[in-house]
DNA sequence: CTGAAAGCGCTAACAG
DNA sequence: CTGTTAGCGCTTTCAG
């Protein structure tokens, strides 16, 4: 038994010949080796998850198939998991993955959970990796876009338009991403050359949100000639808010989203967005998950930060 | 150790109160069940798969999402593949999962894999279900929509708006999901009232190939009314080549698509197309995954069919 | 109702 | 280089 699994496996010490016999073998028989069986002798189960709010989300789909990608070259399985960020279904899954001894999780918040449920995750003895940003720090590891700097990016390129009075739509800041693009965001208007007015307004993280907190701004500030949508979902109901307004994208106001979801490029008008490399951050999720995976127990949280840039589209122009 | 594991079970044969008294130690020593154990016990995995050919295509992250809450519910895991329709890979996948003993997997195709290989596949003893279809009849099951019903929905729609000049942009015929719409269409088209002038033009069925199929049409015939795409990635390439040639949609030409993925709705114009109910499709083939999945090597193959409806939107009017 | 014992299919020492 | 022997952690007869 030992020496087929060894020639099955191509470890060493096993004579040449031997080898290609059992092979042979194994091929007449049309043996197929039973990985879960392989899993409990060596404690392994070759097996990763995604816990993300939905697959539909173009953003979450673009970084899963950067994290299966990954897994695949690797030999890893990825399990799919849709949360609805639902703190029930969330905790549903992570026991689940625990008792199924998946070697990694990648998932993109943990915001809606008990802080004690978060330490419970931090300690639980599987490598997780975060997609968005967690105040206090526990031990994950986390995958971000340059959140920050992709406020500034927004920020000085409105003002730069000569935008003196600017909205900026987000979601909640206290979790997630959206608060250190809302602080980039302030302090390029702060730093520019001509004074600006920002006000922030702060709603749901999705497109209904941002139609809302559009309608919001339009009954107070008239006067607001250009838009920061937090994301781009957020951009895309306040671009119909406005629109449906009787105002003009971009003639009449300028809206800049974050995130270049595939949309972006493909509505009317085309929108202007800070490009985050979704793809990309899946990889890097999946690639520290795998590196952890090996160093049993033995790994610290690793934290990578992804470079954003401006997408300048037909949803901006010079005032 | 009987005993222990009958009380987490649930199983029957247990006092109440040794059942508590097992449950209340195993909280105390924080045990976690090791599923992989469990199912070399039982050899039954808990795990599906679904393979498709990329979940950033949000045809496919529709129905995944309807699989995987499927699974969810019957305590499931639903490992993810991308499998970008190469055959390599596909294989690749293939066997990796019958090693993992999956019971069960959702396919969007198998049209790109050798005759041989397809039967080794409907043979393989895990149940397995299509997303689109095969023209031999191999043991496979499938869940579709009405193709034919969808495409007589739009000829008879387009003819019924004064169109006498259409043209068709699809899919290579032979395989998947498009060959049966076309028929749809044309039975539809040679039961209209008025004559109705027909071509087909065959392509790449991606928002690439519909551009490339539109300007050859275009640069043919350039007396065509209206198009039906295949499926809305076609669609919206052959806006494009219409836009870009100077044509209007929909007051120059009308167009159609195929699928109503969440983008239909929103581009500009809106995209008339044939609906698809691709959530429920996932569901439907879960579903039918988990009832042959019980059935140990019983069961035989089974198919369903979804009905489709028109969506009326702006980029298709009245001659 | 509870416990003892065998075994699921594989890997990993350990001898030979 | 090859074979023997213990398990991995659970379920499932089978006795008690």
């Amino acid at each position: 038994m030992a020496t087929v699994s060894r020639a099955l496996n191509g470890s060493y010490g096993v004579k040449n010949e031997t080898r290609l016999r059992v092979l042979a073998v194994a091929k007449k028989l049309k043996y197929v080796p039973n990985r879960i069986a392989t899993g409990l002798a060596t404690g392994r189960s070759h097996i990763m998850a995604i816990v993300v709010s939905d697959i539909r989300n173009p953003f979450f789909a673009e970084v899963t198939r950067g994290a299966e990608d990954e897994a695949y070259e690797a030999g890893y399985d990825l399990v799919l998991c849709n949360s609805d960020l639902n703190p029930v279904k969330q905790i549903h899954y992570f026991r689940a993955l625990l008792e199924k001894r998946v070697e990694g999780i990648i998932m993109n918040s943990v915001a809606t959970l008990s802080r004690d449920f978060q330490e419970e995750l931090s300690r639980c003895g599987v490598p997780i990796v975060l997609l968005n940003e967690l105040p206090g720090v526990l031990g994950f590891s986390t995958v971000l876009p340059d959140n920050f700097e992709g406020g500034m990016l927004a920020g000085t390129y409105l003002s730069r338009l000569g935008h003196r009075v600017i909205g900026h739509l987000t979601g909640p800041s206290k979790h997630g991403n959206f608060g250190e693009r809302t602080r980039g965001f302030l302090k390029a208007c702060d730093a520019a050359t001509r004074k600006v007015k920002t006000m922030v307004i702060h709603g749901h993280q999705s497109s209904q949100g941002g139609y809302e907190m559009m309608k919001r701004l339009l009954a107070k500030h008239r006067d607001a000639t250009a838009i920061f949508a937090g994301n781009d979902a957020i951009a895309f109901g306040a671009i119909r808010a406005a629109v449906e307004s009787g105002l003009s994208v971009p003639d009449d106001i300028s809206i800049i989203g974050f995130d270049d979801v595939e949309f972006a490029g493909v509505v009317r008008p085309p929108l202007s967005t800070i490009h985050c490399p979704k793809y990309e951050m899946g990889k890097a999720a999946a690639e520290i998950l795998l590196r952890h995976a090996t160093r049993a127990k033995s790994w610290s949280p690793e934290h990578r930060i992804f470079g954003v840039k401006l997408i300048e589209r037909e949803s901006s122009r010079a005032v």
